[in-house]
DNA sequence: GCGGCATGCGACACCACATCTCGGG
DNA sequence: TGCCCGAGATGTGGTGTCGCATGCC
């Protein structure tokens, strides 16, 4: 039994809406969605049918479950068998689609009880049902956004899996085996990198264009300074405290550490909170100003220096971009390829658990501070509506610059 | 090195009103 | 104890404004 819709707290919720932060049975979600024309854009997926709080993004063939990143990754990361179950990717939907089309694009999902479209204001008309976008396609495909480097990384993905639209975990592996061998900074050679099922060479060209390494925001300095100072607390990173204790402990010991032995005098979390508010800025993620405070390379030149895997992440990572996306700020961190630098003189720590602190802390981070929570759904659904003279509400009736229910605004 | 100016960016106020909260009957 | 009602508080998004930080001359 999974969990309760989020709207009407009544029926078991199907679905998930990133743009609501809301778990929604079908009946809801159309209601909801199709209030207006923004709402109508809202991206929703499959909610996971293991944790029934995230969007799901692959569907495991073998376990028939829809799964979140999360979830797909813990469940099929360790047994031999589980990693080679087939898993084929979820797409997302927009617009107010009918059970008959929601069962054409998830055939897999027998659950989608027949209803009247005529709830719907539009219908058809202006839905998007978004079969090229992989699971992580949360916006609008296109667009300058941290989106497109998840877009292209699960193509890259594709790539390595004889069926289109899926993968399966070793291909998933030659993924993070490709972050891993290839160095971008340096070798340009082809490389071959074994997939368990199938082997694929590896082109660096590829491989950068995957990284968006100019897309400056948290680089894997970052893991070097949340991870890399001493692993040896590595178990102290999941507990309750999670990322937290682990700053903490590294104010008070990672001057001594190997890893730190370039840090700038002060604390790692204040650099790292600096980060964080730079990187929420957001709004221009390729400062034209280099050196400005929202390059943190350019803050951290001896670090920049200290170590050759300092890659972007900024394309990957959710603060840089719920401030400014935040319907896809989650699935940023869900979406993020569980790849990891390797290599360095730190990395004993493992992989995975590595990986999955990572991941927690961000999810942590993100809905301590960076993730907008709408406490209301109907109240956000009211102003949605609401006319608006230069961004103020105004009164009904009275003439306005700002119809939400139009396409375009007029000024 | 210092001051003035330009630019960029974050924070915040503003607006209407449906919805929520809470105390009193 | 539970219900109803009314007053007050709350929250929602787009835009403009202000102040601070930074860079340049």
């Amino acid at each position: 039994m999974g969990a309760l819709c989020d709207f009407c707290a009544e029926q078991r919720s199907m679905v998930y809406c990133r743009s609501d932060a809301a778990s929604l049975c079908l009946s809801c979600d159309r209601n909801v969605h199709s209030a207006n024309a923004l709402s109508r854009r809202h991206s929703r997926t499959l909610l996971c049918d293991r944790c029934f709080s995230q969007p799901s993004i692959v569907r495991c063939i073998e376990e028939n479950v829809s799964l979140c990143h999360n979830c797909d990754w813990n469940g099929h990361r360790d047994s031999a068998s589980a990693s080679e179950h087939k898993r084929q990717t979820i797409n997302c939907y927009s617009g107010c689609p009918s059970a008959a089309e929601l069962s054409r694009i998830w055939s897999f999902v027998r659950e989608f009880p027949s209803e009247d479209d005529s709830n719907c204001e539009q219908g058809m008309g202006l839905m998007s049902i978004n079969e090229n976008w992989a699971s992580t396609c949360w916006g609008e495909p296109g667009s300058n956004s941290n989106q497109d480097v998840i877009m292209n990384q699960m193509d890259t993905m594709d790539k390595f899996n004889p069926w289109i639209g899926s993968y399966s975990a070793s291909s998933a592996n030659a993924l993070q085996n490709r972050a891993q061998q290839a160095d971008p900074m340096q070798s340009t050679a082809p490389k071959l990198c074994g997939s368990g099922t199938k082997e694929v060479e590896i082109r660096k060209s590829d491989f950068n264009e995957d990284f968006q390494v100019d897309d400056v925001d948290l680089t894997l300095e970052d893991y070097e300074e949340l991870f890399g100072g001493s692993h040896n607390y590595s178990g102290q990173l999941f507990d309750d405290a999670g990322i937290d204790s682990f700053f903490d402990l590294k104010e008070t010991s990672g001057a001594n550490s190997n890893c730190q032995g370039d840090i700038p005098e002060e604390s790692s979390a204040g650099c790292i909170k600096s980060r964080q508010q730079a990187c929420s800025n957001g709004a221009d993620p390729l400062p034209s100003n280099p050196g400005s405070k929202a390059d943190p390379s350019a803050s951290f030149p001896a670090r920049q220096a200290h170590s050759s895997l300092s890659l972007s992440f900024s394309g990957l990572t959710g603060e840089s971009s719920a401030g400014d996306y935040p319907e896809m700020s989650s699935m940023l961190l869900m979406g993020e390829p569980p790849w990891y630098p390797t290599g360095h003189e730190c990395s004993s720590f493992p992989a995975a658990n590595r990986d999955s602190a990572v991941m927690r802390y961000k999810e942590k981070k993100k809905t301590r501070k960076f993730d907008k929570k709408i406490r209301y759904a109907s109240r956000k659904a009211r102003a949605d509506v609401r006319r608006r003279v230069k961004g103020r509400f105004v009164k009904a009736g009275e003439a306005y610059d700002y119809d939400p229910l139009c396409q375009t605004r007029s000024y």
